[in-house]
DNA sequence: ATCAATTGCGTTATGCTATAACGTGTGTCA
DNA sequence: TGACACACGTTATAGCATAACGCAATTGAT
């Protein structure tokens, strides 16, 4: 009763929790913290974080959801599905940027080449073996600036 | 009796607490969590959390001490004093980018003109005004990657 | 000189973020 | 059918960070 339900999408099956946790963050504008996704899902049958750390630790190995790590906060992945520059595997997009507004909280989800290549460059001049690369710019947007 | 004590150098004047602080950070190989370095000065006489994140506050706002968000721990600055690319104020660089070795503990800091610039474009042509830059890449250093 | 503002400090309490450790149920497949 | 993998639920605990209080010392304008 709690396998994963295959669906006609290509994308991989969510078991409940996970289909739970996915839409409250697909329905919100800002990043969430794994405390306040948890609030949300109290009426879902949710009652202890772990139910939501085991789902969003999926959905990131999914790569459907980032982690934002200057916040301890999630976002859903704003990439359409199958964007530029795969990586071979089914899922997707190389590193990715964000940039959040500290006014209002809202992020965007971005890609640069050249700056992956960059940091890829240097990471090989030193031999180093990039598992995963995170940038954030914390700012604020252009309605907020203005 | 709590005021900073003026010294020789061009570097802000740092109080007692924040002196140790930097000296325990200076002299560790790899990033120390606020507690950890809590339990390395209680033998001169530090007894609370906020002990450390005051002093933490302001050698990061002196730009002596750096913030690694993707492990909530802090590390010295290693650039020497004055390296390229200060942004007109004393303290010296713009944004910078660490590499972090999982295995080792080893923390690279290093800066890139270009991936700089890159992100500098993406934020000016959005009109986003970017107040801190992260850039972290997590994985195997070349002595552990052989 | 003196008073107000600022800054650093110490302490207690609290809140937020994340995981350990245990046991249950279910589907898969040799 | 029995070993295995995996999702789940629960309780407890660990780790990271700040709020709110009050005191001491320095600064600097009057």
């Amino acid at each position: 009763m709690n396998a994963p339900v295959s669906t006609p999408t290509s994308a991989p099956a969510l078991t409940k929790n996970q289909s739970l946790v996915f839409d409250v963050l697909t329905r919100s504008d800002a990043p969430m913290s794994a405390y306040t996704i948890l609030d949300r899902l109290r009426d879902h049958g949710f009652r202890a974080p772990l139910q939501v750390y085991r789902a969003l630790d999926k959905l990131l190995e999914f790569g459907m959801v980032h982690r934002l790590e200057s916040l301890n906060a999630f976002v859903a992945c704003a990439h359409p599905e199958s964007e530029c520059c795969g990586k071979g595997h089914g899922h997707g997009h190389g590193t990715v940027a964000f940039a959040i507004c500290e006014s209002c909280g809202h992020v965007s989800e971005f890609h640069d080449h050249e700056v992956d290549h960059r940091l890829g460059d240097w990471a090989k001049a030193r031999n180093f073996k990039p598992a995963k690369t995170t940038i954030e710019i914390r700012g604020l947007c252009g309605a907020c600036a203005a």
